[in-house]
DNA sequence: AACTCGCGCTTGTCTGGACAGGTTCAACGC
DNA sequence: GCGTTGAACCTGTCCAGACAAGCGCGAGTT
């Protein structure tokens, strides 16, 4: 989490000392050494500041190697930023063109493999602690988000880090009952939304979370080891098919402190590449 | 540890031959020299054959260099290549993490105008409870995951429905100090982000949100009209430039059933939505 | 048992140099 | 005038090495 880099500077002395050469030719302005961020920053300024129109080119990479006195994998790298941003197309051979000076103003969160994260992050394992049927009553149904009336297999799950000893939280995991059959015994390599695809034939197209607080029931508390009413992170997970039916939905119990959910979003315009 | 890490048989050949001499000499040779996309491809054969399961870390960059007998550029130009297919996660330090081993799998989250959720949500309003300057020291620094010692411009709101009389939680956001005076008076009908990179001249890269549960506060209870120690949504989000620099950080609190957090993800395609 | 600290491992960034292959454009031949 | 060709220009790919910075784990402490 930590970005020592305040100014950078002490960046810059390093390699000044190391690599010296740098920059002697150029222009007194480029005295500072700058890294791939800040170069991408400065065309982006420049971009907006309208110094090219859109369909214009940009300068080549060894004007801007003169210009900012790095190497040309350093100008590279800051060029394939702006591409990434959606900024400017590249093609070998041609200078590259700006193509946008102002991005669509999105964010994205690309996410493979939903779920991982709610049931095999990596250094955790799940065990099973119940399977059973249930149908979906009044008050439970609310609480799922589902039509009452539905029935449904549920398994609960222990999740526990794998080293340490204190749980990581609890999840139910609520199956349409008219997939349960198709699933049959369960890979604990895979999710279980996977798995639903795979033998059910079914295809998610959408994920719907929602996240909020809550507390520790009295049955959560044991197995968590928590204080009964002691604050948890409730996140409901749930899985819809194109047809637009909720084929499964977790909910995931996680004490405070032991449990947190990340969620990155990068702002993108061209998401490719190069190449066109 | 280390995985014992299986399979790429083939591979061996090239490697035996020895790299370094390269095309000086003409086509005719044995083997050919391997390019980063064909890297890219026997990795992804590997991943389809199931050498890895996902949340497996893949060989070292060092180990990719001695298989394929190619310099450590062309060996990450192909890790980024599926980095960017969406097969792993790279992070500095770590080894890289397999994360699906079909990316056609995966699920996109897109957002315009992030942080509308968090200080404008439509049918919400923002009051100023406060305004001061802090330097984040220790404790506080942990909490938001800052340099101890930064300066910062905080901002205390409270947020409350439109109509309704509980309030939906309290958010502080925290503003690098040099980028105070830029922000001057706030207008609010704008996001602070939005504000920042209008007159600071700054570019918000990425947005990093944690979510986890916590307890009030015996301050934060008496605006927010809970017991102390009741349960918390602890939202925070992070705003980082280009340059890698966090600029503006927000913690959002709401109580347990005032407020909820939703996120729809989407397969390929289609544009989505989060939150209300 | 939880926490801190240090060290080794691994990835991120950068340098400087080389060749391959696409693009552009002006000179040339028809 | 029009198509071809060649050379200059420019980006794509690759190499070898170096330091910076983040991560993970074990050892020691509380």
């Amino acid at each position: 989490m930590q970005k020592p880099e305040i100014g950078s500077s002490e960046h810059a002395l390093v390699h000044e000392v190391d690599t010296c050469v740098r920059a002697t030719t150029a222009p007194g302005w480029a005295d500072r050494v700058i890294g791939y961020r800040e170069m991408a920053e400065a065309l982006i300024l420049d971009i907006k500041a309208g110094n090219w129109r859109i369909g214009d080119a940009l300068p080549t990479e060894a004007e801007l190697v003169q210009r900012f006195g790095a190497s040309r994998s350093t100008v590279r790298e800051s060029l394939r930023e702006l591409a990434a941003m959606g900024y400017i197309k590249r093609r070998q051979g041609a200078r590259s063109i700006l193509v946008a000076d102002d991005p669509t103003d999105s964010f994205v969160n690309s996410v493979q493999s939903i779920g991982e994260l709610l049931q095999y992050s990596g250094r955790t394992r799940s065990t099973l602690l119940a399977r059973s049927e249930v149908v979906a009553t009044g008050d439970m149904a609310r609480r799922l988000g589902v039509v009452a009336g539905s029935r449904w297999l549920r398994l609960d799950y222990l999740r526990t880090p794998m080293r340490g000893q204190l749980p990581l939280g609890l999840s139910e995991i609520y199956v349409d009952a008219r997939h349960a059959d198709a699933l049959g015994t369960i890979d604990d390599s895979l999710t279980i939304y996977r798995q639903l695809e795979q033998r059910a034939g079914l295809v998610v197209r959408r994920v719907e979370q929602s996240i909020e607080a809550s507390t520790a029931t009295p049955a959560m508390a044991a197995p968590l080891r928590v204080a009964p009413g002691s604050p948890l992170l409730l996140v409901r997970t749930e899985f819809i098919t194109s047809a637009g039916e909720v084929m499964e939905v977790g909910l995931g119990h996680f004490p405070a402190g032991r449990y947190r959910m990340e969620i990155m979003l990068q702002r993108s315009g061209g998401a490719s590449d190069i190449d066109g």
